[in-house]
DNA sequence: AATGAATGAGGTTTCATTCAT
DNA sequence: CATGAATGAAACCTCATTCAT
């Protein structure tokens, strides 16, 4: 919901807005955000964001609105439908942690919109945004199992939602502070969250959904998942 | 950190105070909260409000505070140590999601403090709160595997990493708007959030972990988990 | 006083952007005018108002100043000079109302700028208006009375000041929402301001005034007015 | 409609906030007025008005109203009701002129919000103020006919209206720039409006209404008003 | 001559906090 | 200890005007 304004100025100057204005409502919120504040940042006066857009709200919802688009297209656009539900899933984590890290703001947007306070994302967004991923989790969890790949007493809701729900919490660690704290906690990362052990902390998350999903293991196999530490 | 003075007042004032702050921190947000709607809501007067604490934040993380103590007294005080890991994760859930539906208000408190934006729980407050039910948990995890009761395979912190994140999701999901819209499209609920509904995937949600935990099964066995719907 | 700019254009474009101007000076008064909103109106660039015009107030003393000169073109064009006072009394009446239903907006320019607040029309402008139709009211009573036509008694600068005043107010009357209140209180009018009760009101009023002029009765004359109702 | 607080604090201050909004809106009109100056110049904080009124329009309502009730407090109050029409037009008339001269700003208020364009009274304001003075002069009329002081062929309504009309316009003679230019027009004081002139044309125009209503003039009697200048 | 994006001063209103009573 | 009026720094948003195209 740009004004039409805002789709005739020179591109670089809509990214330099949008920028600012994600950079500034992740950190601060919605309503500590100072419009003013903003326009300096994005080098623009004051009065040209209004002219860009109808409110701040209206700036707010478009940027929120913005960010989960990136966020689906880059977890989502590079994903193989031909795959199965093992290879998805880790795509899906790691396509997943590495936009995080590329781009925090983004996802502290989507955290800061998700929670009970006034700032809400609208609730068609909300909704738009969950059925999508949930459709496609349910089907892959749906196909797995048609597959024999995935364990067939698994309810297929309920398994959907598992795999986002640790999916969401894992990117919320990466970026709230709050829930940095809260896995370095869990994880006795004693040095803070480091590439590396990101890196491990993600395998095995993967690992660990991975052996929710597999059929009841064959007592002649060996365990497919290794203890790690 | 309320000053001496908050507990020089009649029990009943404070209690309106606490609770009309925490009704409208939780609604509103921290920024949204207009103090003197607050001194009204809650019968006393605007100056009495600094006369009993420092400050709006210094209010804030008080009601911060006793929220989450609240909640870990509803759920971790009627625990028995004796019982074990599986009983124990129920009673949490059950106990959490009981509490939730009570103090909707407690909850959403603590959405907003986690979230990344501008409403931060201090960090010693965080670290706190998650250590101490990271100890829990991982300690539940540790005995379980001792007596034979938990998959050996399964790596502690993260098991318990899992459970929490689980369990904290599944409380959101009562209290935030979007995340009671993202429930309600996974687990695909046409008639909102209802008692009878929510009974039903509290008990599958707590089977899937119980199942997550539980060692692999001997061939010879039935499986444990039903698959419901 | 618009700039030579204003004269180059279709005179199509012109008559919009003053038609525009009139409407929304009138319905909004000068500060509330918004200069962007105007030029969508008026179907032109806003930078092209100021190709036009000097400044806001530029356009509205030009827009008041064409307002009263048409006013008064179409009051005091119509005139046979060769007409008694009676009838030019009636006719300007008569003319006057009709103005006022088909252009109430410059009606309500008048109204506006002869206000004693901000809105001023330039004094030289009121000086040249009142004056005009102040000396006209003045010769027609002077010649009505040299004539033996009017009372010999009345003043004259005071009886062409009542009978301004009353037209003045009955044409306000019909414009501003206050004056229309006013005369609905005034004569009763239940049903608001109708075709019918107007006509019969105009015609009354100027009996009024007729009367005012005449000279004392011949007692044995029959009263020239009818009591109404 | 002031807020609670306001009637709470000194009258002095009540008094001062009061008249210099009076003269602010009446010199300036309502949008140009600036609630920050406004402030200094009562000598109160910014802040400080909106505690004592809802908004700027609030105030200024609140102000309109008191100054139509202080007009006709000033007029109507010292009003002996067995007074015959003609000694009662005629105070209402010198009451009013006093008034205006002493309270310019009252008038100009009123001036400003009959004014077609946005600076409107509230429209029960309007009627409540209308009606008043439209039921007291029929009154008026209707006894003076009874009385047989009054030419009985005159129409109530539409005399109570001439008497108000002359009056409205008289004042806003005194206080409107541009009616105040008109005034001198027609009664060609060069020198401007003083006393002198001021209570002349005073008398002349009481002495034209007394004239109008006055019964047809016995032949053998004297005319009653004498021609000036 | 036409356009409309850019500008930034200025306006209304909110609100945490203080302090005199 | 309670009270609530006072304060003034921000914050959002508007708008006349300019100017590069």
């Amino acid at each position: 919901m740009p004004k039409e304004t805002f789709n005739l100025i020179p591109e670089e100057k809509q990214e330099r807005v949008l920028q600012e204005a994600t950079r500034l409502f992740a950190g601060l919120g919605f309503a500590q955000t100072d419009m003013a504040r903003l326009a300096k940042a994005a080098g623009v006066a004051k009065g040209s964001l209004y002219n860009y857009f109808e409110s701040k709200e209206d700036l707010y919802h478009h940027v929120c609105r913005r960010a989960l688009e990136a966020s689906r297209a880059a977890v989502y656009g590079g994903l193989d439908p031909a795959w199965d539900i093992y290879r998805q899933v880790e795509h899906i984590f790691r396509a997943g942690v590495r936009f995080a890290l590329e781009n925090p703001d983004y996802i502290a947007l989507y955290a800061n919109g998700t929670t009970a306070g006034a700032e809400r994302l609208p609730a068609d967004l909300s909704r738009e945004v969950e059925r999508h991923t949930a459709g496609h989790l349910k089907d892959l969890v749906r196909r797995g199992q048609a597959a024999g790949l995935v364990n067939p007493a698994l309810d297929v809701n309920l398994t959907a939602f598992l795999i986002n729900t640790v999916y969401i919490m894992f990117l919320l660690s990466l970026v709230s502070p709050h829930f940095r704290i809260r896995l370095q906690e869990y994880l006795e990362l004693a040095d803070g969250i480091t590439g590396q052990n990101l890196e491990e902390s993600l395998e095995r998350t993967v690992a660990l959904i991975h052996n929710v999903l597999r059929p009841p293991q064959d007592p002649g196999e060996a365990p497919r998942q290794e203890n790690g530490k």
